[in-house]
RNA sequence: GCUGAGCUGGCAGAGUGGCAUUGCACCUGACUGUAGAUCAGGCGACCCCGAGGGGUCAUUGGAGGUUCGAUUCCUUCGCUCAGCA
């Protein structure tokens, strides 16, 4: 695993921590900073794959533990694995389940094997580990594995983040065994009951430590010590205040190996990615711009909008003037709010891809400020378009 | 014309002597590795302030009556629907 993994590093700014690259994956490669659409069920919500790769995303999420409960890994390995699935060719992430361990915490029973829970569809009790995660996605034959953690919860005590850190690095140590041997070894794979749909699946280990810098640290130590093909920073935005998480993100990023992808998970709003980039992060995934979209809310780059204010029953602007995607070149924000008042499902549709459609392009501005050397001036106006608001 | 059933917020629809319930619609807000096309709050008028609330008045088709107190009971008028002429 690994050896067709690649991450280029291509440009660094001076004046900030950010930088930009190129990750290569069996399913082709893609520029970072990148951000990931979440597809957790094998769908980006409200949106087909061509809609995604018209708006120019080059990696999405998928997600274990619900592939798993449905259709079942099974069946999508027998079907060719989850690109061919879901007829998306280029690269896919697939999330450990370690997150629903944490979401879903009313329904589980943590132990040093693994996780005990309750299906949330229909209550059946399943198990889920680090070898269940690594079989599940090597089953799935995604580009990119993430190792089974536990997301820490917040608020935790440092002896509770402590031992968190330290039952998910056991986790990510079984894990990198796990996917190996299913690569390495064909009875492995056999005695799972998968196929190996992908052979060079990268496999990210995740930082923990709550808002404890010491333990980050310590975390992260051991996470290089197993060695991954990219370090992910987990276990943020849970609650914490926004403050408390960036200074975990400003201390421990610039600590993360050079020469290796570096994401944040779940981050988040478009001001948090901005300065996360900033920070030298090179990966976000984000439920926000399609949950929020489906709820009415709009990212613009004079900050949000809810569509479904009255103020805009009349408006004939485009969501964002200065977006320019498959939405705001055709449609008014009068028909999109219409659209959710009489609860089409257009108005998700639109408002997801504009939402998708403008973090990519955020994404593509800071790539190009970073390879021009104007990262500084560029974010900067752009976090103050953010603030500035719509009147 | 007779008989019966009704009339409650923008709409629907509970309540049957003591704070007018709920849904829809409408108005806001929230959402960060998706148990979420979800959730929370507001929704008669006016006034006050320390911005958290507080106060006054009105209100269940109209008018009257009984009662400490009426959406509820009584009288009457109006209107709607159904059946019968």
């Amino acid at each position: 695993m690994g050896s067709e993994f690649l991450f280029n590093r291509i440009a660094r700014d001076t004046s900030t921590k950010a930088r930009a690259g190129r990750i290569t994956t069996a399913h082709g490669s893609f520029d970072t900073p990148a951000f990931m659409p979440v597809g957790t069920q094998g769908t980006v919500k409200a949106l087909t794959q061509q809609m995604l790769e018209e708006a120019g995303a080059s990696i999405i999420l998928g997600n274990t533990y619900h592939l798993y409960l449905r259709p079942g890994h099974a069946t999508i390995n027998q079907l060719g694995g989850l690109h061919r699935f879901m007829s998306w060719e280029r690269p896919i992430l697939t999330d450990s389940g370690g997150f629903q361990v944490f979401s879903l915490n009313s329904l589980r029973k943590l132990s040093e094997e693994g996780v005990e829970f309750q299906s949330h569809i229909d209550g059946s009790t399943h198990f889920l580990s680090p070898e269940r995660s690594m079989e599940i996605q090597a089953a799935l034959g995604s580009d990119i594995v993430m190792a089974f953690d536990e997301c820490t919860p917040f608020p935790a005590t440092r002896d509770e983040a402590l031992s968190s850190l330290e039952l998910t690095q056991r986790w990510a140590r079984r894990s990198k065994q796990r996917l190996r041997e299913l690569h390495t070894d064909p009875a492995a794979a056999e005695n799972a009951g998968i196929t190996i749909v992908n052979q060079t699946q990268a496999l990210f280990g995740i930082n923990q430590g709550s808002t404890f810098l010491d333990l980050r640290e310590q975390s992260l130590e051991g996470l290089v010590e197993i060695g991954f093909d990219g370090y992910a920073i987990g276990g943020l935005s849970v609650g914490e205040q926004k403050s408390a998480m960036f200074e975990v993100v400003s201390h421990i990023a610039p600590l993360m190996p050079e020469d290796r992808p570096r994401y944040l998970m779940g981050v988040g709003a478009p001001e948090d990615i901005v300065e996360a980039v900033a920070l030298g992060v090179d990966m976000f995934d984000c439920v926000m711009p399609t949950r929020n979209a489906r709820n009415g809310q709009l990212f613009t780059s004079r900050g949000k909008l809810n569509i479904k204010n009255a103020r805009y029953r009349d408006d004939a602007q485009p969501i964002d003037d200065a977006c320019r995607c498959a939405v705001c070149t055709r449609y008014s924000r009068a028909y999109v709010r219409h659209l959710y008042m009489s609860g089409e499902i257009l108005g998700s549709v639109l408002s997801s891809l504009h939402n998708v459609s403008f973090y990519l392009d955020m994404m593509r501005m800071m790539r190009q400020a970073i390879t021009l050397g104007t990262f500084k001036e560029i974010s900067d106006s752009f976090l103050s378009g953010l603030a500035r608001g719509l009147d």
